[in-house]
RNA sequence: GAUCCUGUAGCUCAGCUGGUAGAGCAUAUCACUUUUAAUGAUAGGGUCCUGGGUUCGAGCCCCAGCGGGAUCACCA
């Protein structure tokens, strides 16, 4: 670690150097109790009932006005900032200045993390402060923070936003951007709310492997790796589903899982290489119940996360209470195409691509120009939550024929504002239907198709030793926190997206040794 | 993958027709015991993303590369 240091890191080491001289630890061990957040002094302080009187608190410094043998600073904790107040002959009460004059004046410094004991009072401009009467440095921060001001009015000066940089010190954003913080605890809610709602229909909350030797469960490229002592590639689950069946085989009749998916594939604002899905399978339901049970879900998690069932989603309000609107995809090509291609041959339905303008390719079977008009015609209008159901069998490997109509599947996807956050089955239980619909993705494999299922002969087994009908639904995490928090890029909601290593001068000088 | 935009001080950004770099905040020193984008004074701080090229001279022009963003394409 050889980098040249800025001006201001030599000053905050030099300060450093200083406080151990004073024999301050600037990174001390024991403990500091904190006895309140600021949120709950700036909700509760009352004057005229006089609480608050002796409060600890903690947090990084934020900002300090010094006039001379008094100052206001401002601390920042976990739930926000609060002001505080520190003259020199409160916190020295005796003949020694110095942790008033050296120390906090002269060695403190934005961003130190500090320990302060004193009480409430309000200002006279009216702002609740905290009236310093013991101050500990707790640990010593060495770079410089971009200090980013706001008015009372709300408006911001010297913003940290460049998205890279933000992403990269995900610490510094969420420091001197605390109000993304709110993106992540929403988020967390949402997790919470809903296992919670798993856990009250007494479904069970399992785990199931991230490596797995066949990659199954969807339609995408893995991510592979290579096992040394077992001496064979593994696989980054693309999907968890198969094995979450094998557990409803073995006779657990409701299973979820929160989970990490990986899929090597493109980057871009809806998609991130690692992504957190929830799946869950129920025994003895369907898809019909299963469009139940996510009206449920999603209007009590929407509800419980945001305090109303809507939610404002770039320009559109979005209303998560049930039901929702139902559709099959053929009635919804219908609906906005004015075409009926439910009876459709593959050729008519080529000339229907051509008519509305649809790029097609001769490999495209039925089930993909189905959603190929889909995708152009359809989606963008499904604003409110709509549930399409009924998709073509050839799309669809693991799900149930359906009951009724030949040729489709037992499916529904979840679309809210445009985009597709849920995907559900009336599972395929028969193992020799299924055995079959693997063989036919191999077709597909042959014929150059990388995102092809892959067989899995031990799934299979597990189906012959019988599986309950199951419905199962997967969920994606990530997406469905973007409507909730009203963000256009998934690289907003996770704390750390995928980025390419930083270019360091080191690694630019190695480089041109190279050459 | 394609196109466009972008990279200058710790942060946010200027930088004219090519003439060896500037502001605000931050930092340092001084003053100031109810300030709040605190204030006033003074000072320091730069691998102008990297590597080539053109030129007497490049932050600026040209070529190549790297990072990031946006749009499109691809993709559950």
């Amino acid at each position: 670690m050889n980098r040249t240091l800025s001006e201001q890191e030599l000053v905050r080491r030099e300060a450093l150097q200083k406080i151990r001289d004073l024999g301050i630890d600037p990174y001390p061990a024991e403990r500091f109790d904190v006895t309140a957040f600021s949120s709950d002094v700036l909700a509760n302080f009352d004057s005229e009932k006089g609480n608050y009187q002796e409060v600890s608190m903690a947090g990084r410094l934020m900002a300090r006005r010094i006039m001379g043998k008094a100052a206001f600073a401002h601390l920042q904790d976990m739930e926000g900032r609060i002001q505080i107040y520190v003259s020199r002959d409160e916190i020295c009460p005796g003949e020694d200045k110095t942790l008033y004059n050296t120390l906090f004046k002269k060695l403190l410094d934005l961003g130190d993390f500090i320990g302060i004991k004193g009480h409430a009072f309000t200002t006279r401009t009216g702002e609740t402060t905290i009236h310093v009467t013991e101050l500990k440095l707790l640990s010593k921060s060495l770079r410089p923070l971009p200090v980013v001001k706001s008015t009372k009015e709300g408006e911001t000066y010297d913003a940290f936003s460049d998205p890279e940089q933000r992403y990269r010190m995900r610490y510094v954003d969420l420091t001197v951007n605390p109000q993304y913080r709110e993106i992540f605890k929403r988020r967390s809610k949402i997790v919470s709310t809903m296992r919670a709602f798993f856990d009250r229909h007494d479904w069970l909350e399992v785990e199931t492997p991230v490596l797995q030797p066949i990659h199954g469960g969807a339609a995408a490229r893995p991510f592979e790796t290579h096992h040394n002592t077992l001496d064979m590639p593994l696989f980054l689950r693309i999907a968890n589903e198969l094995y979450l069946k094998r557990l409803i085989v073995g006779g657990f009749d409701g299973v979820y899982e929160f989970g990490k998916m990986f899929r090597n594939e493109g980057m871009d604002r809806t998609h991130n290489p690692e992504f957190t899905s929830v799946e869950i399978y129920v025994a003895y339901k369907d898809y019909v119940w299963m469009m139940e049970m996510v009206e449920q879900l999603l209007e009590e998690t929407t509800l419980k996360v945001t305090g109303g069932t809507k939610v404002m989603v770039g320009e559109n309000e979005i209303d998560f209470k049930g039901p929702y609107v139902r559709m099959s995809m053929y009635e919804s090509i219908e609906k906005y195409t004015g075409i009926d291609i439910s009876a459709m041959t593959e050729e008519e339905m080529r000339q229907v691509c051509k008519q509305l303008h649809i790029e097609i390719d001769d490999t495209m079977g039925r089930g993909k120009l189905i959603d190929e008009i889909f995708g152009e015609k359809v989606e963008d209008h499904l604003i409110q939550p709509t549930y399409i159901t009924d998709y073509p069998i050839e799309m669809t490997p693991l799900a149930k024929k359906h009951r009724t109509a030949e040729g489709l599947v037992e499916r529904f996807e979840l679309f809210v504002n445009g985009k597709e956050i849920a995907n559900a089955y009336s599972e395929l239980n028969d193992p020799i239907d299924q055995y079959e619909r693997f063989v036919d993705q191999l077709e597909l494999a042959k014929r150059g198709d990388e995102e092809a299922m892959a067989l899995d002969m031990d799934f299979v087994r597990a189906l012959e030793y019988g599986m309950p009908p199951t419905s199962g639904l997967g969920i994606g995490i990530d997406r469905f926190t973007m409507m909730l928090t009203n963000q256009t890029s998934i690289q907003e909601v996770i704390f750390f997206p995928q980025m390419r290593p930083e270019k360091t001068a080191e690694d630019a000088e190695a480089e041109a040794k190279e050459e």
